[in-house]
DNA sequence: AAAATTAATTAACGCGCGTAAAATTTAAGT
DNA sequence: ACTTAAATTTTACGCGCGTTAATTAATTTT
């Protein structure tokens, strides 16, 4: 097989013995040709590895088959697992996924989409870092491309969200932690970096409100998305200090908590919700590595195959519609309780 | 600014009142055109937002500026990390990163860099599988791309390596470890997909005869690279029984040490270097969490940075100099010791 | 200021493919 | 076998840019 090196797909056309345009109809969906033809194409093909030219592809087609996933930061394992799924679904309906990680910096973020508004993405699949994105250019990027955001929003803009329900989530393990033990503080970054933060907070003080307790929240300095080393270093503090006004700590995320669990084990505490332990530590997200924290992490467990899923497949819908949606879609999967030793 | 849309380089030729030829030189080098004309044409720019087209730029170009980036698993921390170092380093020299998880699948190795092949890069950083590469793939793919692989070798293949010298690094720990206390049990993966796991073994089989100690390895069944569950499940059981020769146990990797940490908390253990400790356990990668174990983990850091600068400096070089290496580069760099509390 | 050098312009071709229109072939239906 | 509809082939243009060769303009040199 592969004789002479075939250069183009007038070249395979002679070789193949079908024409140059029907070739690019195949090419372009292999249902579109008659079975007979597509069956001669394949042989062909199986004997002489030609494949398209991407980019003369590209240039020609209105819409590329490109799907850009853009994620805040690909070194926090929660975006790089929802990362993987998202490209996994990409590539299951035939597109080609283009990942890119603003590595936890917003202004990074920004050139994310201008190198991906280069590239004619089909749609693009974005977890934007919230607040602290750039809203206009975000905004200005959805008119041009179909764009579905994940993980957090930003509010009323683009076509569709996909998430977790915060208010549901946080309102489950506050409950869980004030039928188990002691109510709930609630320990955070004062500027936090993870786009959930604020919601977050804010459901925690709904929560505590209706369950008739007081809430006490603690809020700490640090940049950046070093959150184990915030979590062990002010949580430390906090500890140490007999800051918290119950003895059971709900983090805004897994990081600051399994940051603070090594903080709490420093101290040579006992964390759990066993009689003999000193305090407890919930976090929130269940982070791949939360089951093997000591004692492991007891967290909300978000559905990243379900966001995941869902997001890559409203984008395909309206991709293959060729239509903007008629408003604004928002889908909020609920986070499940996941009972550990640390809680 | 941005009166009508310009929609190609004729345009902004019009525009610009610089013909089209010398526009393309200023995009392809901004610096081989005169002073004057590039500052006109930077105005220009900074009026119009043009931007040339992606794929016509790339259908005409003998090769893109566009470098490969494969690693074998993003959900890794460890590749999620030095993936991110060398992005950065692929942007600041002016190439445009195109980061490939293979998602823990040697297969999707192979589809990785047969969807680059077709994007024409200008060249490749490879982190392979190693042995579970398909070879003859990448043999091939080598001929046609410069590649630089890192972190793992495929033995032979490629222009250059960068990675970690197991054997210095390995040494250094049982070193630490035989002085310290008492020498060290190896725990690995029976068939490990980490690609340095071999050579770690035969490492240590040196290193402990070198310092007159019997080694005692345990190699553990489990697939895939869901470490940490293999090393707490199976890591578990070869503590509850009893089977580990001396109190002091070396990890293939952190992943599995940070699994076996779990382990070991569950079942009560005391792990450390103190008195009132049972046993030590200690890791190889200096993992971003593995300062936040309980207790935090005694381990081997590589060198993140160096490996990926030094990965990706030596492919520009090879792309820069549109030569081949006369003949195949190998840099090791050194591994560091980092002693925390777990041994 | 004239000569020599360097840079920019004009004109034109090619890259590999998408796509449209008209002509032709093939398959399906009666 | 004859009509119709569907699929394929022919022919031809366009996409946006790289690139070359010949020409003209701008800059530097002496």
């Amino acid at each position: 097989m592969g004789q002479q090196k075939i250069r183009n797909m007038e070249e395979f056309a002679a070789v193949s013995g079908i024409s140059r345009p029907t070739l690019s109809k195949y090419f372009n969906d292999p249902d579109s040709v008659r079975r007979s033809t597509r069956e001669r194409i394949e042989t062909a093909l199986s004997q002489h590895d030609y494949r398209p030219n991407v980019y003369a592809v590209n240039q020609n087609r209105r819409k590329t088959r490109n799907i850009g996933v853009v994620v805040p930061n690909l070194a926090d394992p929660f975006f790089s697992e929802i990362g993987r799924e998202v490209e996994l679904a990409c590539l299951a309906a035939g597109y080609s996924p283009i990942l890119l990680s603003s590595h936890g910096n917003p202004a990074q973020e920004r050139a994310n989409l201008d190198s991906l508004r280069a590239l004619k993405p089909a749609g693009v699949l974005l977890a934007p870092f919230g607040k602290a994105s750039d809203r206009g250019a975000i905004e200005r990027f959805c008119r041009d491309v179909p764009v579905v955001t994940f993980d957090a929003t930003v509010e009323g803009v683009c076509e569709a969200f996909v998430g977790t329900d915060n208010f549901q989530s946080v309102e489950l393990i506050v409950e869980y932690l004030c039928r188990s033990g002691e109510p709930p503080c609630f320990f955070e970054m004062k500027t936090p970096s993870n786009p959930n933060a604020n919601k977050r907070r804010q459901a925690y003080l709904e929560a505590m409100e209706r369950h008739g307790f007081a809430p006490h929240i603690h809020q700490v300095p640090g940049e950046g998305w070093n959150f184990e080393e915030i979590g062990a270093t002010e949580g430390g503090k906090l500890i140490s200090a007999g800051a918290f006004e119950t003895d059971t700590v709900l983090c805004s995320n897994d990081r600051l908590a399994i940051g603070m669990l090594s903080a709490a084990y420093e101290l040579g505490l006992r964390v759990g919700h066993g009689k003999d332990c000193t305090m407890r530590i919930a976090g929130q997200d269940d982070h791949p590595f939360s089951r093997y924290t000591c004692p492991p992490l007891t967290t909300i467990a978000q559905d990243y195959g379900a966001i995941a899923n869902r997001a890559a497949s409203t984008l395909f819908r309206i991709i293959e519609s060729e239509t903007r949606l008629s408003e604004r879609e928002e889908t909020l999967f609920e986070g499940k309780l996941v009972m550990r030793a640390s809680a």
